[in-house]
DNA sequence: GCGGTCGCGTGACAGGCGTCACGCCGCCGC
DNA sequence: GCGGCGGCGTGACGCCTGTCACGCGACCGC
């Protein structure tokens, strides 16, 4: 059956093929069956907006496939990318949980499925299924590791170019196919996006990468990038 | 009958007095009888080291008394402060539940009372208390926007003055005592450590301080800040 | 009393990077 | 084809702030 979005939907958690690898989609039957009751799965496009920093908690949202950007911005309009949430995670819990306002914004970057679960029947969920509440914890657990990782990032960093190098390093890592010259990634980030990653500006990171480039680090083509040394690159990152 | 470092011994988690205030240590009765049974309680002097980053996690330690620096460093010795831990936190607690390398290192700043759980007994703990498992998420999720809170004020800020700002606002707002001239915040911390708190040297915090003195924003007699205009400051962060 | 240590204040200097500005290229709709 | 737009490359300039250096006062142990 062809779907909106060109992406394949997957209407039942408990017969989801994801099961075995995700955190959130590994639960008892009882905790899944319970969980297709209460979720209300979605398609949405590229550019959607799942809920706003500031906002009232509505409930959770879980990415089951698609990368989300999550966000968040001074009064003057300087946005921070915190992190790019990938299939399994679930969104909003904290603050669904606590009933304190979403901490930052989400939006999608592609097409993307997810489960939306009411703020009530999630925390009635939780209540019931030990084993579900188990798995919040272990979720939460790891975004507050990777929250963490961002502030040494941070705060840590001397310089802009070990910020950005860190961030290379990081992909590289998670999302690199190895070829013969060195590793590739795809960046489907704008340079202003990027920036945003990192704290700087897009004229930094342009300068940045025509500097790593210049060195003989790395290559780019369109929106791939090949890491040609990557020891030049982990000197550059001490970390 | 006097303890050493002339704090209180609270021995007894059904019986403490903080019950109420305190996330962790407001569950129910037969929640509260195991974690008596499994806690290890301690007084440590001012400078003890709990957990060091990278270590295996043993468990979790329960802050009943006193604060406790969470920190993070880098391989060529900078050191960021990530957060001031208060009585009722548990530290340690998501590298315990995924069985991960602690992330942050954990220093007492002042004689402090804490309860230990051993990684096996706090998993079992969770696993056989539904109401334990939810606060626990409770406390990450809080953990969890602190260090949300963090990542923005560390990758939005324009400038260290701005950063500086926000930190003081926060002190005034948590800490902070009314007096007709300002507010008035006692800080505990050395330039150097403030430095640390929002990723900058010793000596830019000194030049601020003076900075803001000379613009009448606050007052400094030793270890006390009057905050005198606290609107200027407020300009100042615009985050 | 006195040397040592620790925390604080301040000056000089260099350079990294944010800001502004402009030009180029590829893509899309009409 | 062509205008508009979004994304990228690059130059000039200036400020913030990190770095190094030194001095001063407070406190402590001997």
């Amino acid at each position: 059956m062809p779907s909106p979005y060109n992406i394949e939907i997957q209407n039942n958690c408990t017969a989801c093929s994801r099961s075995e690898a995700q955190l959130f989609c590994d639960m008892s039957p009882a905790a899944m069956k319970t969980l297709d009751a209460i979720k209300f799965t979605s398609l949405y496009p590229k550019g959607s907006i799942l809920f706003v920093e500031g906002e009232e908690p509505r409930g959770v949202f879980i990415l089951c496939s698609g990368r989300t950007k999550l966000t968040t911005s001074s009064s003057e309009g300087r946005t921070l990318i915190v992190k790019l949430a990938e299939p399994g995670e679930v969104l909003g819990a904290s603050a669904t949980i606590l009933g304190t306002p979403y901490e930052v914004s989400a939006e999608t970057l592609e097409p993307s499925q997810l489960n939306f679960v009411k703020r009530d029947d999630f925390l009635r969920f939780l209540g019931t299924h030990a084993d579900a509440c188990m798995h919040t914890a272990q979720q939460l657990s790891e975004k507050y590791q990777a929250a963490q990782r961002e502030i040494r990032s941070l705060g840590l960093a001397q310089s802009t170019s070990e910020k950005l190098g860190k961030l290379l390093l990081d992909w590289c890592d998670r999302h690199g196919e190895a070829t013969p010259k060195g590793t590739r990634i795809k960046v489907l980030l704008t340079h202003e996006e990027v920036a945003q990653m990192i704290g700087t500006t897009r004229e930094t990171v342009t300068r940045l990468l025509s500097d790593f480039k210049r060195k003989g680090i790395l290559e780019v083509k369109g929106s791939t990038i090949v890491i040609l040394r990557r020891p030049e690159l982990e000197k550059l990152v001490t970390i």
